[in-house]
DNA sequence: TGCGAGTGGAACATCGATGTTCCATAAGGG
DNA sequence: CCCTTATGGAACATCGATGTTCCACTCGCA
């Protein structure tokens, strides 16, 4: 008899669960995130295999595979949004802010890959509205060309399209040629920073 | 209607095939790429109508899913090849010719977010072997970095890398902020050109 | 230590995609 | 013009993923 979880529905922001629940319902989300960024077509029988749980547990946590991937894409923003908070995206030269939240999100790892490799996220309702970290992005790029610091001739947009892609090229540079996590972070970097130079 | 495809397919099986059947195939492999590159999980009922054909004709001419993807990935592959002799990477500097190889590989078009977006490619024998185009870009690479006129820091996989990321972006950018081709082309070759200068 | 929340697993129903077969019909080339 | 070839569509079988229900079990917490 679950007791229909208003608290979990209160918590799911901020405030925590009881223990074992958001233990449980933290495996469950890692071990979706680790999965399916290596195969994007895991069934959520595999997810329950990789969380070490069973099938029925993780219908327990979200009814649908689409909760899921809701759950996860919720879990991402909010990560992102850390990330853009440690870059201090108003401290400095716009160039080297934007190398900070390079490095901070070259930290989110496997969910970075999924972003770009699961279809449902691509075109998921969640990036649509413009979140502060979006913002904040879009604001720092646009510091950075007024200050003669990033290239006038790219919009926001393009630049934020550059970072995310050299972030993914990175990781599969990694992934697929063994290269270790440092140099192909070093590589990025390097990359990013000759490319948006005015 | 390119001459070229015709002597392409020929040459892909030997066998020369009816001018219906040849014409046939061609609709629904190009349907198929135009449809899977904004919906992955389109199934072959979807491909069979955009195509303007039935599914048992589908199914004729591609027993399997994996026979329709697998067409898909040699026809990408023929295409590649072909932008890349167009490109005569052999011809004047290496950052020019770089330049002019990702003029043509952004002529794929659909086919390029396709390779990206469709899990089934990304995973690919095909690409596991190293074809001519790989080894010449990889050899444009190298020659690049001797004549001074590419970054020496930068492996060739990198670069392949980060070309592959500016043209997905490129087109992703055209798609999602509307931006007319030709400029998202122009932002890309720029992008390119300063990422990778020595 | 005992109660209850949390869990695992079996069994079941459903659904959509896939693949196959068959036949009537349309199309196209000789 | 006729006959081969190619096609469309219906009907059917199968399969894996999903979602649901129920019950016994266990582990943590009071």
């Amino acid at each position: 008899m679950p007791m229909r979880d208003d608290s979990a529905a209160v918590a799911e922001t901020a405030a925590a669960e009881t223990g074992t629940r958001a233990r449980t319902r933290r495996a469950i989300l890692d071990a979706a995130v680790a999965l399916l960024s290596t195969d994007q077509t895991a069934s959520l029988g595999d997810v329950a295999a990789a969380a070490g749980v069973g099938r029925t547990t993780v219908h327990r946590y979200f009814p649908e595979r689409s909760d899921l991937l809701a759950a996860i894409g919720a879990d991402i923003l909010d990560k992102v949004a850390a990330a853009t908070e440690r870059a201090r995206l108003d401290d400095g030269p716009a160039s080297t802010a934007l190398e900070r939240l390079c490095q901070e999100f070259f930290e989110l790892g496997d969910r970075l890959t999924l972003m770009f490799d699961v279809p449902q996220f691509m075109n998921w309702d969640g990036w649509e509205e413009e979140t502060a970290a979006d913002a904040a992005l879009l604001r720092l790029v646009d510091r950075g060309r007024a200050e003669g610091s990033l290239d006038p001739e790219m919009s926001a947009e393009w630049v934020q399209n550059v970072l995310w892609s050299l972030l993914y090229s990175a990781w599969e540079h990694a992934r697929s040629h063994g290269a270790p996590k440092h140099a192909a972070l070093t590589l990025c970097l390097r990359t990013l920073r000759k490319a948006v130079a005015p």
